[in-house]
DNA sequence: TTTTTAGTTCTGCAAATACAGAACTAAGTA
DNA sequence: TACTTAGTTCTGTATTTGCAGAACTAAAAA
């Protein structure tokens, strides 16, 4: 398998970007590779040589994403390897779970407010806003995806 | 300062929350800590003295809130001590970057998708939608977030 | 039966992080 | 002028993270 120098170089600027998004740099620039690859599946060879890291490495990174159902792999008869191929049409998915994830501290924030003093009004209307707005976000949110999923359906 | 061993426990649950939104552990109780203390004015010895953080330990995770401003400091005429404040009224400014940030690489993707070869046509329509979608989340945001703007003025 | 191949696991190291403690600065105070 | 106080910066270190390389397992091929 080989690779132009260009998607090369496109790959490490995604992998800068998904490593701002908390992979780790050999998680990010696989990535990156199922991004701009010509075959849809690869093996851990070919990951492995394509990005010049090491074999464990790659077989644990690939590991993480597998848990995490950003990758998959099909196998072939007569064939002992794996064919890995990344889930991207799951990944509208991640995004919601993201989004999720960063209103779940919503709980402990609604804690804290019951907490509070009373007397600092300002910051506890501050404080009930942020709640309320996560609460918004989240509403939102369903009717976002189930829009979208319909749109995308339609065309 | 002093502070009840229930809102203690609460900081603690409050900073693993945090931690896992990519704060420091010192960091994550600071913010704990403003959202549970009686005063909404902190200053840096209080900060050291009621979370059993070292000065330094201290003192510069405020310096990065502040650069993130999401902290900011008064001071008082005769008193050269500064008071520490939670800018949670800026909160939903965050939220709103942290989701910017996240569609932010809409543009590499682009890149990606115009160096694919076309014939993996499943793939590049899945990374076509991703996009899309991208887009869309976009646009809704800043919907999403003027109407909750008047729908909070109003209540 | 040895050899090859695919993948996994283990071991160790190098770099990055996060923090404590001490030294230091600057501006008041006794 | 020495002393205190608030904050900053520096130095060292413990911990964590991320990865390479080697050892290992399992299955097929020679």
């Amino acid at each position: 398998m080989q690779i132009t120098e260009t998607k090369k170089r496109l790959i490490e600027k995604l992998g800068v970007f998904f490593e701002g998004q908390g992979k780790t740099p050999v998680e990010a620039r696989i990535i990156g590779l199922f991004l701009v690859a010509d075959q849809i599946e690869i093996t851990l060879v070919d990951i492995q040589q394509t990005l010049s890291i090491s074999k464990s490495a790659v077989n644990n990174a690939i590991n993480v994403l597998l848990l995490r159902e950003e990758v998959e792999y099909v196998t072939k008869p007569g064939d002992r390897k794996k064919y890995y191929k990344s889930k991207i049409e799951q990944w509208m998915t991640h995004v919601e779970q993201h989004i999720e994830k960063s209103v779940e501290g919503k709980v402990l924030l609604k804690e804290a407010l019951e907490q509070r003093i009373k007397t600092t009004k300002t910051f506890n209307t501050a404080l009930k806003d942020m709640i309320d707005f996560m609460d918004y976000v989240q509403s939102q949110h369903k009717e976002l995806f189930t829009k979208w999923k319909k749109l995308r359906n339609k065309s």
